[in-house]
DNA sequence: TAAAAATACTCCATAGGTATTTTAT
DNA sequence: ATAAAATACCTATGGAGTATTTTTA
């Protein structure tokens, strides 16, 4: 009769003895097809090589070459055998190889949190130039507002955060512990005219002079904290200015400027909206910029983190 | 910079210290998130796996798991090597159980010669019996003539022949020792009379009374050797055949003998022919009848092969 | 008979254990 | 303070060597 069924030897899972050495000594073995020159090639001596085999198939239960034949010559179980044991090394290889990489911060993925202000500014570049870097590490961008940037690099969610620092300063002075951060774009503000506003004959205005003026600005929890830093702006200047209008689109900030309600305060990158009906002009002396920076936590262990750092910090 | 390259560490490759045993101890420590624990479930004690898996991340080069912090927490390099390290635990699970039914013969092929004859009867059931039991074992089918057969045989290049045992015969005598053989199915010849031939009153006729009798019969070189075995049997009745027509295809020769150019021998299964205007009877006493036979090396060590041997025994 | 594989024996590195100290919650 | 991980140290198995015998072409 067949015999079908499981090993009569007590089958300990492979791991407790299947010995890697042992495979590429069977592997070169059948490819030399001389235990001579296998253990040659191999830079161990020939009877410790006869002895491995042996054991290898004393342990295996079965015999994995034809003795009592030259040229050497694999069983069928050997052929088999060999196959996987080829694909075991492969993935030995592989195994090393790409842990190796992860551990050089070369592959692995990291999550960036970003706004619209970054996303139209530097962030093409950021990424262009670290995929050019580390191609096999993936990059993925959300956008989220700067309050949940922080929320989520304080749960170890975000690796870095693109915001406007400025938000930094009302977040829990814990996380001033906790969180690195870089500059990445500098942002002027700029004052926004209705064009036949008696202003737009400067070319700069002070913060001071527009005291009396109306505001159309955005409300306090848009635009990444832009509202409260014009609050402390005007306060630094001896005023609290005077909001006629609230609105949380830049586009509809503009409309209303345009319509003569009042006049705003904006970062400089809208001055790429052509915009008919509005002026720009400079503010007077060196006021602080809205700046825009890359955010971290001290404690991120990453290394993809450490290398994308390293390209940021190369790149501005 | 970002440091780009190959490792520092002298990279030799890693069948020189990657140890499945030390896989297994990661595997589990990292479904354990525990050395205590995990080296509980692998039956060693806590500061032995402490140690390899520090041995590992040594010969590595860096670490897997994040220290200094509990639960334990594995790095990016050691997510990686624990992805590869699984799929190597898999592989050589399957590669000791692939080797091992290979060993028992349950995997593997067979190349086996067949003529029409056994074609024709006993292999449909051998093969369905086989393929019932040994569902992953490939057999290969090639239709080919006794004389092939057994050169494939000493060739190695055929594991069992199906043919006319009488061929053997003609064989060299050194073939003796190296072949085996197993009668599969035995036909008797039957004599093949015209329909108003005088012998068609008897029911059976002896081979010495076919003596003057005008044979048509195929060539010496054609239906594995049954020209030969014919003219054994006359000799051995006392007299040599007289052949009137020699005519290759056996619908030719019953053509023939329809036509009354004289009677015939053939294998009992030209019955399964029904041929208007010829007879069949048959032949007196103990006439060794045509055998067909599985032949094979007494040298082959396919377990494959002892197998369908054995399983052929039981089914004739 | 010559070349190659298997066996015998030796040595020391390390697998795996116990006892203890250090570290993180 | 306590549980868990790391370190120190011990023993015995087996990895890797040399010398010799056995086997196959």
């Amino acid at each position: 009769m067949v015999v079908k069924g499981k090993p009569v030897t007590p089958k300990q899972p492979p791991w407790t003895w299947l010995d890697i050495r042992q495979l590429k000594y069977l592997v070169t073995l059948a490819d030399e097809q001389s235990f001579s020159r296998a253990a040659d090639r191999l830079g161990i001596m020939q009877p410790f090589l006869s002895k491995q085999v042996g054991l290898l198939e004393k342990k295996l239960g079965f015999q994995l070459f034809e003795r009592k034949h030259r040229p050497l010559e694999l069983t069928a179980a050997g052929q088999a055998f060999l196959r996987e044991a080829r694909l075991i090394l492969i993935q030995a290889e592989q195994a090393v190889e790409s842990a190796y990489r992860a551990s050089q911060g070369e592959t692995g993925r990291l999550l960036l949190g970003i706004n619209t202000s970054i996303a139209n500014s530097k962030l093409p570049d950021i990424l262009r130039t670290f995929q050019h870097h580390l191609p096999d590490v993936e990059l993925v961008l959300n956008e989220l507002a700067s309050y949940d940037q922080i929320k989520l690099l304080q749960k170890q969610q975000l690796d870095v955060g693109f915001f406007h620092l400025h938000s930094l300063l009302n977040s829990a002075p814990e996380d001033h512990d906790l969180l690195n951060s870089m500059v990445v774009v500098q942002e002027p503000l700029v004052l926004v005219l209705p064009e036949r506003h008696r202003f737009t004959k400067q070319t700069t205005i002070s913060i001071a002079g527009l005291a009396n003026e109306n505001f159309v600005l955005p409300p306090s929890n848009l635009l990444y904290g832009l509202r409260d830093h014009i609050d402390q702006l005007c306060l630094a200047a001896g005023f609290k200015p005077k909001v006629t209008q609230e609105a949380a689109w830049i586009s509809t900030v503009l409309s209303l400027v345009s319509g003569g309600v009042g006049v705003s305060l904006l970062p400089a990158n809208v001055k790429n909206l052509q915009r008919t009906g509005v002026v720009y002009r400079s503010l007077e002396g060196n006021f602080p910029t809205l700046e825009i920076g890359a955010v971290w936590r001290k404690d991120n262990p990453s290394v993809v983190l450490q290398n994308f750092l390293t390209i940021l910090q190369n790149l501005i």
